[in-house]
DNA sequence: CTTATGACCTGATAGC
DNA sequence: TGCTATCAGGTCATAA
């Protein structure tokens, strides 16, 4: 579900929620949502418990809460994850798949709950080892991808362009939705080939994705379904889809039927008039 | 090494 | 009303 602009729209609805605050109680209902990393163990201690949050950080679709004994909690929302704050720590039932909970100084609560588990925690003793057991593998993030890093890790691959965007190795935090809108505003179609892109056509995909990825932050990010961020609101990016779940509705540039097939495992969306 | 494909889950919705 | 089929903001493991 969530891409980089809902994962940052989390991370920013959060932070003011929680910096500063001490975790009273930390408590993972579910153990197999959450892998410890090197150096670090599934017990509430490790989970910030008697610490206190100093800050957050975000990578792609990954999300960070570190505290000042230097511990990490990093957060992947996979399809249905959701990562909320509320004053007082509900009264959960099975239905909704809260898997982690923690409790403040102040009586408030953070809560992970995530239905389908595609995502999950993950704990490391410090920053570094985060990065470099978790985040090592993962591109360079959306919001400052240039045309040069995405022709290095992509340039010379025989697969088309749209199942490129959504390898986070090739660059962190694109999804389905983004793809598809960045390759709608660069004119490209996702169905080529990477090898036949040009440095122009790399420069100008990069500038859309920084420009898409930023709009839909401002918007607060896009709700189909599940998506909202830290204090529950919806975002509001999704009525400003150019593409992204419009197949067979008109293009809104050149008002012809835009195209839907899969490629790259996932329903895309293209104007063949428009993207060559 | 690269790439394509099925698998992993639950819930909402559409169609019969 | 209920059943079944399909689909969903994402990644993995596996196999070719």
């Amino acid at each position: 579900m969530p891409e980089l602009p809902e994962v940052e729209t989390v991370r920013r609805t959060l932070e003011p929620r929680i910096l500063g605050r001490q975790v009273a109680v930390a408590c993972l209902r579910r153990k197999d949502i959450c892998e410890p990393l090197a150096g670090s163990k599934r017990t509430p201690e490790h989970m910030l418990q008697g610490s206190t949050i100093v800050g957050t950080m975000r990578h792609g679709k990954q999300l960070a809460i570190y505290a000042d004994h230097g511990q990490v909690v990093c957060v992947h929302l996979g399809m249905s994850g959701v990562l909320s704050w509320t004053t007082s720590l509900p009264k959960f039932t099975a239905a909704d798949h809260a898997h982690a909970w923690w409790r403040f100084d102040d009586g408030s609560a953070m809560v992970f709950a995530d239905p389908r588990r595609f995502g999950g925690l993950w704990l490391a003793p410090d920053l570094p080892t985060l990065r470099r057991e978790k985040w090592g593998t993962l591109g360079i993030d959306g919001l400052m991808v240039y045309g040069h890093a995405l022709h290095r890790e992509a340039g010379q691959s025989e697969r088309n362009v749209k199942a490129a965007l959504l390898d986070q190795k090739v660059v962190a935090g694109v999804g389905n939705i983004y793809a598809d809108e960045a390759l709608f505003a660069s004119g490209i179609a996702p169905t080529r080939a990477c090898l036949t892109l040009s440095e122009a056509d790399w420069d100008r995909l990069a500038a859309s994705i920084r420009r898409v990825l930023g709009d839909a932050i401002e918007a607060g990010g896009s709700t189909l379904r599940d998506y909202r961020d830290a204090n529950g609101a919806k975002g509001s990016h999704q009525t400003r889809h150019a593409v992204y779940g419009r197949g067979g509705e008109a293009c809104l540039t050149c008002r012809g039927v835009l195209t839907q097939a899969t490629l790259g495992q996932r329903t895309t969306v293209w104007c063949k008039q428009c993207q060559k």
